[in-house]
DNA sequence: CGCGTTTGACCAGCGC
DNA sequence: GCGCTGGTCAAACGCG
């Protein structure tokens, strides 16, 4: 995959957006939700990666690089319950890596560990606030996309990634009238999870397209320095500290979605 | 011992 | 028809 460096970034970007969104490939045509969640400058430092999100137990069945993206992708499934068919892909965002794209798919077919009670609370602090984006790649009863009214502040994205993160609370309740809360496969979710449907196409595009410093700038970035190794090393380790979920409780409040409704 | 991660191989869909 | 790429499987390994 070297064509992740080639100067046809776009094709390529775009290239990968398609089986996304149009759920090619093997993918069944599930519902799916795309989550992202931004994870501070040092949450990559701190390798948060996959399991995170959820009070659902994920394990990891396999990865693989993706071309166009310097990261790779991490397949993770349900394992709180053996017939559960929920799963996740994990990955870094090509624009932004300092977020998390987490594209879950199917259902579980079993109850929440409860969400308060559960030692797992304590055992696994999940991530913070979680932007959500439900794709109905099938026949899901659609929402109205009247979320889709985000206003777009993805003004920030840049900014956001110069900015040393935040005073939050301002921001989540601002996220909280931009995003609505909903019941999706990561409903178990310890903290909020924001949810923004929107129409696929637009959620894809928005979120690949969400980077003001176009990829070449992410790329030489990527390619001038180790970058890129730097990520895959990170990525090899996802241990998820108590500390750095603390953090990330803290920095994470302003998530916001760099989504440009077109 | 059980559970989760890692890694390479294999399979299948799509585009050219 | 071929090659590319994404997704899954399964064995090996490590950790608690």
């Amino acid at each position: 995959m070297d064509g992740s460096l080639s100067p046809k970034l776009d094709t390529e970007v775009s290239d990968e957006l398609k089986p996304e969104t149009q759920d090619s490939k093997r993918r069944k045509m599930v519902q799916k939700t795309v989550v992202t969640v931004k994870i501070g400058e040092n949450g990559g430092k701190l390798k948060n990666e996959g399991p995170p999100s959820d009070l659902w137990s994920w394990r990891k069945y396999g990865q693989k690089p993706i071309k166009g993206s310097p990261h790779p992708r991490g397949y993770y499934r349900c394992s709180t319950s053996k017939g559960c068919s929920a799963k996740k892909q994990v990955e870094r965002s090509r624009a932004d890596s300092s977020m998390l794209i987490i594209t879950y798919t199917s259902s579980h077919n079993h109850p929440c560990p409860d969400i308060h009670t559960t030692t797992n609370l304590t055992k696994q602090p999940k991530e913070p606030q979680t932007q959500i984006q439900t794709q109905n790649t099938e026949d899901q009863p659609t929402t109205p996309k009247q979320e889709q009214q985000q206003p777009q502040e993805n003004q920030g994205q840049q900014d956001q990634e110069n900015q040393p993160i935040m005073s939050n609370n301002d921001h989540e309740d601002r996220s909280q009238d931009q995003f609505h809360y909903l019941q999706s496969p990561i409903r178990c979710s310890t903290q909020d999870i924001m949810i923004n449907q929107e129409d696929p196409h637009d959620t894809l595009n928005l979120l690949l397209d969400e980077e003001p410093l176009s990829y070449q700038n992410l790329m030489t970035f990527t390619t001038a320095k180790s970058e890129e190794n730097d990520f895959f090393d990170e990525l090899e380790e996802l241990p998820i500290s108590s500390a750095f979920t603390g953090f990330m409780r803290s920095n994470l409040f302003d998530e916001r979605i760099p989504v440009v409704p077109s």
